[in-house]
Parts: C-alpha cells; sequence; structure tokens
DNA sequence: ATGAAAATAGAAAACCTTTTCTAAAAGGAG
DNA sequence: CTCCTTTTAGAAAAGGTTTTCTATTTTCAT
C-alpha cells in the first residue's frame, strides 16, 4: 500500500512533474487547460504531497516548537494558546513538548527538535541549569530561539518577560493603602521570578520601615503547592504571628494560604488580606475570590508568537528584550 | 552558514558516507579502528543526522500525534502525559495539538500532520462531526488512528474509553446508601459522556422509583461552566426544590453545583450531597472537599498509548475497544 | 602459498519533492 | 512567411539520508 506521490499525479495528468509542482504550488504561469487536467488527477487521486520531501529541500519545515515544564499549568496554557494563536496565522504549525521542569528534557527535546528542523522555538520557563551554562546562548546562535520569562534575564538571548517587578510593587502598595502592617511574602524555592518579587518585597517593606518575613514552600504546581502553603501559613498562624496580609508568588500558593489562615480561625479579608499572582481560573472559584496579578498571559503569548515570526522571517537574531506590564486586580481577599 | 552533512563526516574521516552512516544508526559491522575515526569526525563537526532526509527513506519519523480539545484541562493533560511517558520510553517524539473543540480545527490539525507523515495519531475526546461523517473510519484505514474518550464509540475505529457507566451508577448507588432520595443531575450539553451518564441516571432512578431532575449547562471547562453550574443550582434551589444530591458531569460543575448550595444557604454535605466526576485536582481545593469518580486519567493514557504503539509497530489495525474502570472518591461533599 | 569463506567498505539507487536551466510552442511584427 | 519575443513545459540536479548490491580486503584452513 503505496502513497500516491507526484509521480502518479503527473503520469495521470499527462505532465511531468515539475508542472503538477507547479500547479499545487501556483507559482509559475501554467496553461489553464493543463492546470485543470492536473487539478482533476489531484482530486481523483487525493494528493497530498510529502511535506518532508518539500521541507528537506526548501530547508524550512514551517513549524514551532513550544517547550513548556508543564501542561497542566493554567499560565503557561493560556500563554501558548497566545503564541498559537499568531503563529498558526501565519501559517506555521506549532508542536508542544512538555519538560517536567527538567533542565535534562529540556536540552532532549530542543534536540528532537532541532533534527527535525524546526523553523524555531519558543522555550516558557527556561531551567536555570540551561541558563547559567550558556546552552541557550549558544543554541541561539544556530537557530531563532525566544526564551520567556523564566531565567531568560540571564542570557544574551532574545526574551518577551512579565514584569513581576512591578507587580509585586503594586500589591505591596495597594496592601500599604489598606493599612496593612504586617506583611508576608510566599514563596517556592527556585524560580527566577520568586526571586525578583522577594527582592522587591525586602526593598519595599525596609523602604516603609516594616519587618520582613517570607514563607518558603517546595516547588510544584498543583494540590501539593497548595497544601504545603497551607500547611506553612497554618504553622505560622499558630507560632502565634498575626499577619495581615500576604502576598504569594501564584495563585495556587495563595489557595493554599486562604485555606491556612481560615483553618486557625482568621477571617479573609477582615483579619488577613491575600494577594496571588498569575490571575488564572483558580483565583476566581475560592471564596472569597482571589485578588491577584493579572499577568496577561494571552498577550504575553502572543507578543511571543509575533517576535519569533520576525526572527524566522527575517533572519535577525538581534537579542531584542520586551517587557509586559501587569496589573492589579482587586476582588475579594 | 551550511549545516554539516554526513558528507563532511564521510570527507574528515576518510571514508564513504555509507561507513559513517552505518556507524552512526550501528546496524552493520565496522572496523573497530575505522568506528573511532568517524565517532572522532562526528564529535568534532558537532554533526546531527537530518531527521527530515532519514524519515523519507525510512518512510517513518517516529513521531506521534496527540489531538486535544484543549490544553487547559486538567482531565486531558493527565492522560496526555500517560501517553507521552509511554512513547518517550518507546523512542517516539509527541506532537501535542489542540483544537479548541473545533471540528473543522480537527481535520486541519490532522490534515497537517498527516502531510508530514507522523506515524500514528491519539485523538482525545474526538469531535461527534467527525465520528459521524465516517472521517474517522475512512481515516484509519491509511494511518495507525486511536480514539480515546468522546464519541469514540460511535465509529469502526479502535479507542480506549473510560467506564463512565460504571461510574456513574457506583456514585448514584452510594447515595441511595447514604439515604439521599432527591438526586439531581447536572450536565453540559453536548458530549458523548453526558448522554451516557444521563441515561444511567434516568434509568436508575426509575429503578428506585425516585423522580429524576436535570440541570443542563453550556459546555465549557472553566470558571464559565463553574459560573452557570452555580447560578443553575442556585435558582434550581431558590425555586422551592429540596434536593439532598447532586450528581455532576466534572469537576468543574461540581465545585459551582457547591457554591451555588452554599449560596441559598444549605450546607454540604449535612444538608446536600455533591459528587463530581474525574478526580482533578480542582475537587481537593475547594470547601469541602469534593467527592468524585476518579477517572484514572494516567492510567488511561498509559494505556492508549501502549495501544497506539502495538498498533504502529505491527501493522494490526484491528478495531479493539478497551474500557477503564473508574472508583468512586469519597471526600467531604 | 593457495583458495575459499568471512568481514569490511564503497558506489549507486532510492525516498519525494522543488528549482534551475534548457527547449519547445505560441504569438506578434515586419 | 520569417524571425524574434514571450509563454509554457520538461529534464535533470539538488536536498541528506539509508539500503542494496557489488567489490575489496582479511582471515583461516589446507
Amino acid at each position: 500500500m503505496k502513497r500516491t506521490t507526484i509521480q502518479d499525479v503527473a503520469q495521470a495528468a499527462g505532465v511531468s512533474i515539475t508542472t503538477v509542482s507547479r500547479v499545487i504550488n501556483n507559482n509559475y504561469p501554467v496553461k489553464a487547460s493543463t492546470r485543470k487536467k492536473v487539478e482533476e488527477a489531484v482530486d481523483t487521486l487525493k494528493f497530498k504531497p510529502n511535506l518532508l520531501a518539500r521541507s528537506l529541500i526548501q530547508n524550512s519545515t514551517k513549524t514551532v516548537g513550544i517547550l513548556t515544564p508543564s501542561i497542566e499549568n493554567l499560565f503557561f496554557s493560556e500563554v501558548i494558546k497566545g503564541v498559537d494563536s499568531i503563529l498558526k496565522e501565519k501559517g506555521y504549525t506549532t508542536f508542544l513538548c512538555h519538560t517536567e521542569g527538567e533542565a535534562t528534557n529540556e536540552v532532549e527535546v530542543i534536540h528532537s527538535l532541532v533534527d527535525r528542523r524546526v523553523d524555531g522555538m519558543v522555550v516558557l520557563d527556561p531551567r536555570k541549569e540551561n541558563v547559567v551554562s550558556g546552552y541557550f546562548e549558544e543554541l541561539a546562535k544556530r537557530v531563532p530561539l525566544l526564551l520567556v520569562n523564566g531565567y531568560a534575564q540571564g542570557t544574551g538571548c532574545s526574551y518577551v518577560l512579565n514584569d513581576g517587578e512591578g507587580g509585586a510593587r503594586m500589591a505591596l502598595k495597594y496592601l500599604i493603602t489598606e493599612g496593612c502592617k504586617r506583611i508576608v511574602f510566599l514563596r517556592g524555592k527556585k524560580s527566577h521570578s520568586y526571586d525578583i518579587k522577594e527582592e522587591v518585597y525586602l526593598e519595599f517593606m525596609k523602604a516603609h520601615g516594616m519587618e520582613s518575613r517570607i514563607l518558603r514552600i517546595k516547588d510544584g504546581n498543583d494540590i501539593k503547592t497548595v497544601e504545603q502553603a497551607k500547611e506553612a501559613v497554618a504553622d505560622y498562624i499558630r507560632s502565634g504571628e498575626k499577619p495581615d496580609a500576604l502576598l504569594a508568588c501564584n495563585d495556587w500558593m495563595a489557595v493554599g494560604a486562604l485555606s491556612g489562615a481560615k483553618s486557625e480561625g482568621l477571617l479573609v479579608p477582615k483579619d488577613m488580606r491575600i494577594i496571588g499572582f498569575d490571575n488564572t481560573i483558580i483565583s476566581m472559584i475560592t471564596e472569597p475570590k482571589l485578588s491577584t496579578v493579572d499577568q496577561q498571559m494571552t498577550k504575553l503569548g502572543q507578543l511571543a508568537g509575533n517576535r519569533i515570526y520576525k526572527m524566522m522571517t527575517t533572519k535577525d537574531i538581534e537579542n531584542q528584550k520586551t517587557y509586559l506590564e501587569t496589573r492589579l486586580m482587586i476582588r475579594e481577599s
């Protein structure tokens, strides 16, 4: 059971394969009568050109690889949809690959994509190891590569980034104007975005003459995060502390914090205010609904899509760094 | 800036390209000394074979396409991770594509994958239109294709399915033994799985001489679902009804139902019990935690991965249908 | 040392397209 | 009707591998 090739079509239409190719790609004048013959043959034989062969000779696959540490994270899925919508519009097919957050998986997947000759790659939340080792910087010389968030900032690569710094500052400023005095910061272990926010937090608290207190939990983006955040916050309150506000590095943590505060008898937002980060759906299904910093994931994705497109089409690999502003969403917490 | 080819390696090592190919693929005896020369050349030139060329001649890309209606649905992401882990283990690369739940996108994406000569495809929750039109059945004759859940049952294709029927029956039986008398069924508009569960529900209620009541909301897998479910349930209670139990078709709906019951002053589980479907993380972050029917998504995915692998390797396209049992998870609702 | 068998290497075909270059046909002006 | 220009079509090369088939070298028994 062999597939039908351009050869078969040429034979059926009684023309050369060159002519068939021209009809298919519509890139060269062909007499109307012959064009018709060819089109009929294509139809009856249901011919679909082999994109492998085409890509081989054109040296372009019209595909883009998108890497994400996790597909079950609502933050990433929004970004991905943004990238995807732009690239689809431009005639590219995207392939989504997930790395489970492992640096080794990341390079493995990238190799696989490079071997398959994708025209470009977008890496969400690149792993620190691969940034500091210079891996990305080296890679970016050979293939259009765009980093999004994460440790992107450290490299010589092009990247698109949320302004987490501004977001954190906004949230803290808001809490102050609401009269909060004892603001706790809740973060995961290792992520560039956490580091940045912590920096802002420390600086801010110092500037306002307030004592800073950081709670640190293991990384993750699921129920474990929620549980650990709950535990950490409950422990903290149980130890006799009386926080009146908490800034969490993402919405999952904020959910856990909410739960922990409740379990210790604190009312949110009356006794304690909570602000999360990301503005994922999660922040809308709790009670009270969570206030959070909107990171405009869709827009971030679209930005990334347009940027990688430009990099692929105009062989302009010039590093370009773009920031996307964040917005504070005040809900009920 | 040309890429290095097998030709370059052959030249550098002073051997033929045939020999280089043999060293790379390790599929033919090569003298130890020549092998070493070649390996050195490969290393210094950082040669990576062009998989397009290889695939073209071997007529196999070692890739599998996975289609999903949505990447932001925790149900699907679990299944996908299951498929992925199995196929990666077998040496395949998977490409994830999402269709936004549109039947037209589904065929478009499939065409793109077929043109790129994937070795197989796994379609999660196939669209009804493409099932009834016979599209999948036709497609399955030309390429290994496995359907998962959704309207799979209607086709002559191979599929893997959750036993939603059994799950619904289990949940209802449990509610009865708990003494519930007025059980409401909450579903979305169009999904085969909803239809099946409804059937079980109606039959079950009739068999127990109880009155059945179905609440129907718009489809979706996000905050909208939650809001609409909340609205629907609140309206229902406000209309004077006094349900003492509710079975929801997924966890999102259950979350909404919980919220709706609360807003009308009903206590869960004291006044009203709620059971959801899927056992996604969502069911664990509400208060009280949601009881739900575990659909074993990871296992379902692994099953699918193994199945498509077998279809690809042993050209056995024989239709095979597999069901995966569900389990009732009793938590706090 | 000889011959046959086994081990190793290479030349060329094949995979399916696109593209370049050349050739043939058609059209138009004198 | 001839010659030149324009339009249309085809032959062959190219893209980077794998694989088949043939040729050479090595090994070993005699």
